[in-house]
DNA sequence: GATGAATGAGATTTCATTCAT
DNA sequence: AATGAATGAAATCTCATTCAT
């Protein structure tokens, strides 16, 4: 039967969820007010998703679902570990050009989603895979081998992320232009440090 | 009249809202558990502070103003830029064992503190100070006048607050010896960068 | 047409719902339990039955209009007042043994039946055929004059209901054995009575 | 404090309940009418009672303890058997004057106690008093010994359990005379039975 | 006949806040 | 200052019923 129709709308009521909660955040949102800015009857939002949070963590585990994947092929790309880390920044910083509203939830409801427990797995192993990509460049030489590859991971991420909620908070300037400075000078400030030589 | 005891009141309802907050999040804590667990009568909040969401906006407001003022003083200190961040970092990672509490409240419910409002001139401010210790170190000729000051501020501070997000929901080790190793490391990294020479 | 599989299949619907509702009784099971168990679409049940509510109402109006046959033919049986009693004992008790499910659904829903409406009739007719018995035997002196006959038939109706209760909620040994005896028990009190002589 | 005030407002919200699902049953009941009826704010309800379950839960657990107690009193009375089995069904019986729209409550809901759980043993205890009447009957003598005791109690329960229901639904005459007579009607029923001599 | 997606009214419950004592 | 009973506005979720296919 009409799955395609059915996906569409399972689909429809995710991207309506996706700008709710953007605008005033998860908390403050209601269902009827996603159902409303789908089109849709109320008891539709119900009918496709278990609950109201169902729909957060859908949209934490999709998201973070394809992270991974991006993460992973950059991984599997055979760049000096520079460029790979300038990879990842783009895909995250990039997120804010593609879908500024999908960030906004993300950034918004970060403290949530490790208590969504599900998707924390997707967390990890894009985390995972980021460190790996600093193992690798250690063991090529061409990053230093005496800094902690999971801190640098988690370094790395925490800058992208407050980055991210600066454009969102309207604290950091993030036209486009901004937006690739802000890539190039994250991954040169991680790479060859503040200090003048 | 017992104004030492008023204040001490506001103070044990205060350490109580902290304490539930930092438990299950804000949101889900009621009004209710915190005069619970400050041993005081339901209503006597209400006499203390204005609503729930001034709890949090008290407990925001004091903590980034003392932040504040930590990193001011850092920033008056004379010693080279590189010490002056990692006081800074000794600052904001030391908090998870001055007040581990504190921190997952902070921690947990960051995004909202710019929705809070009248605090984030202190965040800020704080913010600031952190830039001008980068400018003071550029204009000394200590850091690289390549990279944008600001951003580079933003980026202490993300990677500092990941790894505090890293311990309150035990995905980083966190004895005090990792502590220790995480402040350097950070500043290590953030100073000299990732890469080999 | 197909009127034979269109009565199956009504009553493979009704079946169901007996199943169904006597699990867990009528308002916790939902249409859509019932279409499962039927293994039928949704939207079928509502093209054999008006609602819900009619599916009970014709579970209670089949059973009693059953009911109601069985202790007519009881009536017309040309034996003495006692064992006619002991055939209308046999006949509710026996249900037991014959649809515990369909028991079930009685015994937990009886205070909806005068509620339904309809079929109250069937259910005042089966008394009165009941009452009618008493009244026969009176006059034929097996029984006697003295006690008012509507009363009696009340009191070995509740007394038989009661004893189905005990079996549905498990309170009261349900083995053949002790159907068998329940049912001499409850005629030889209600003739004989509880007094020594 | 109050708590005299305190105890007269839960008695009144269960009055109000009492009054409200005699009304028009459980299920149709919404808190609000419960809280209209008693005059009291529609969280209050929630303040006293845990749910609107534990409403009814309350109103058996309460009724069935009178009973059982009232029960055991007749129990340790030092008159005949048969003037024991007359006090109880006066009790059971007498309700319908004393209060109408409990019994409606208790008739209605019936099904429901047993899955309500906690007040069970309550009406195990008191079904047990019975049991121990009759069998104290039979050893001294006055009842017949031959007739399983606990099925007696059943029938006697049942018995008195479907005049309430009769009246209830106006399928019985109530009126003050009436009940009387339905009073020793039941007992002579049961101690001498319907079976002319 | 058969399907099951779509609808939306309605009920329970929570809890921040108020206020009389 | 201190108490906690009282208030009532929301918000989530359920599910009987409808209807287009």
């Amino acid at each position: 039967m009409a799955t395609d129709t059915q996906r569409e709308k399972r689909r429809l009521i995710l991207r309506a969820a996706i700008t709710v909660f953007a605008r005033t955040g998860y908390h403050t949102s209601r269902v009827s007010d996603v159902a409303k800015e789908a089109g849709v009857a109320y008891g539709l939002v119900y009918h496709y998703f278990g609950s109201k949070e169902d729909l957060l963590e859908e949209i934490f585990r999709r998201t973070w679902s394809r992270m991974l994947e991006a993460v992973e092929e950059v991984e599997r790309t055979d760049v000096p570990a520079r460029d790979q880390l300038a990879g990842v920044a783009r895909i995250v910083l990039g997120a804010w050009q593609v879908d500024p509203d999908l960030v906004r939830v993300l950034v918004r409801e970060v403290a949530r989603s490790p208590q969504l427990g599900r998707e924390v797995d997707e967390i990890a192993h894009a985390f995972a895979a980021l460190e790996r990509i600093v193992v690798r460049g250690q063991e090529r030489g061409e990053l230093r081998a005496g800094i902690d590859s999971r801190l640098a991971a988690w370094v790395l991420y925490g800058a992208l992320e407050e980055i991210l909620t600066g454009w969102v908070f309207d604290r950091l300037a993030s036209a486009p232009d901004d937006v690739d400075r802000a890539e190039q000078t994250v991954v040169e400030l991680l790479t060859n440090g503040l200090a003048a030589d």
